[in-house]
DNA sequence: ATTCATAATTATGAATTCAAAATATTTTTC
DNA sequence: GAAAAATATTTTGAATTCATAATTATGAAT
């Protein structure tokens, strides 16, 4: 009945796992929802061992929260969670930037202006644009050569993406993100972590993404000033 | 056969979970080794069913690693993902300092104080210093009220433990350790923010835990240098 | 009609069963 | 006796089955 196969190389629980990520940030299962196991591995044609191991799986990530013998649900994250989870990343990927500064090739750092440069081409892709815009803090993070920092930021924003969908960018903040960008690539370029590190928490302070208006993230700026007193 | 009762009120995958937490932090499961499913069902007198459940969160976790079609086994971890666990767990504890500063009541401050003198007076019973002192970064972490920070220095302390089971100090390092802690905590009851993200930077820069001896840990010392030079 | 108690249904948690892959063992061949 | 092939065993991954808790539906009582 179903096309799926064992393809490639992933356990059928990975899968699973993914394609229910992927409908949770479609909003496809909304937060606070209940996840009908029956109903779901019916849909994929499975049964339901291998669906009850993704879903603690996306529960050890955060995604879903398990009740005790009332099943799972879509983890519903409130203001409060999303200002903290953004304030982590501004303070992770920071440092990440500082760190690519003291270690990155000259190569790395081509690399990464080349990826910068097609950013700035897709300026009017709206799509394009946000996933060059992720590959471009992912490049960082990989840069940074930090396997756990990198799960760990994978991981946030994941949960940013439970609540706003498609507001990786505020509208409007498109050209001044852009700008950051050059700033954080001038730093890098001269090799100076600190400025590099200020650059990065200003392009989160600025709100890279997801600042919900009534909620102006107030311990970004803190963490901001320190860093600001810094230099 | 077996004594276990669905006692309380968690799932069975949970507290296998932890059990096998246990048995990896106490060498007991070395890492690398195979995880045996059948032997430990046995043992635990389940089924395999909510042992391979807890083995993916544990997975999840990092603390496990599956292998497509050939099991679980331990994760090892090298120097060098020790040396970035440390880094991070440094600047994660270190901002956490700084929000207490800001965002503590007095009472929070009070209490953590009292914590820190117990610490003081079980200088002489090594058990307890390990545990106390634990319990005093882990009280920081609550003060600093941000549940997806605590997750994350939770899951990257168990990490630690995964390669030096009980290194959390090196030895003669808990008069300097308890001084460290006092210069923390005046920065925090003087409401210094910075001052107290310095403190704790440094108190992690002068080794509180497993640094290893031939792996000096260089990434948070650019942290420090980046940090210091902010003062 | 509303509340309470009881029965029926449904869903979860966990054991069992089954198929296929990986590993170990034996047999065959040279 | 060693290498290769064939066979047997073990182990994983996943489906199925089963017991029990939770929910819903039904019916009695006020």
């Amino acid at each position: 009945m179903d096309s799926d196969q064992n393809l490639g190389r992933n356990a059928l629980y990975e899968d699973v796992a993914e394609r229910l990520r992927q409908r949770i940030f479609a909003r496809e299962l909304m937060p606070g929802s209940w996840i009908d196991e029956m109903k779901i591995s019916q849909e994929y044609g499975i049964s339901r061992t291998p669906l009850r191991e993704a879903l603690k799986v996306l529960a050890t990530e955060g995604l879903v929260t398990m009740k005790l013998r009332r099943g799972a649900y879509v983890t519903e994250v409130n203001d409060k969670d999303l200002k903290d989870v953004y304030h982590l990343l501004a303070l992770l990927e920071a440092d990440a930037a500082a760190q690519v500064a003291l270690h990155a090739t000259d190569k790395d750092l081509e690399d990464l202006l080349g990826l910068h440069e097609q950013l700035q081409k897709s300026i009017n892709n709206r799509a394009d644009f946000f996933a060059l815009n992720e590959q471009f803090h992912m490049r960082i993070l990989a840069l940074a050569n930090n396997k756990w920092r990198t799960q760990m930021v994978v991981d946030l924003r994941k949960v940013m993406k439970l609540n706003r969908q498609n507001s990786l960018l505020k509208s409007g903040r498109v050209e001044e993100s852009l700008s950051e960008h050059q700033a954080l690539m001038d730093a890098l370029r001269n090799r100076n972590p600190k400025q590099s590190m200020l650059k990065m928490q200003a392009h989160f302070a600025n709100g890279l993404e997801a600042a919900s208006p009534d909620t102006p993230p107030s311990e970004t700026r803190h963490q901001e000033d320190l860093a600001a007193s810094a230099g």
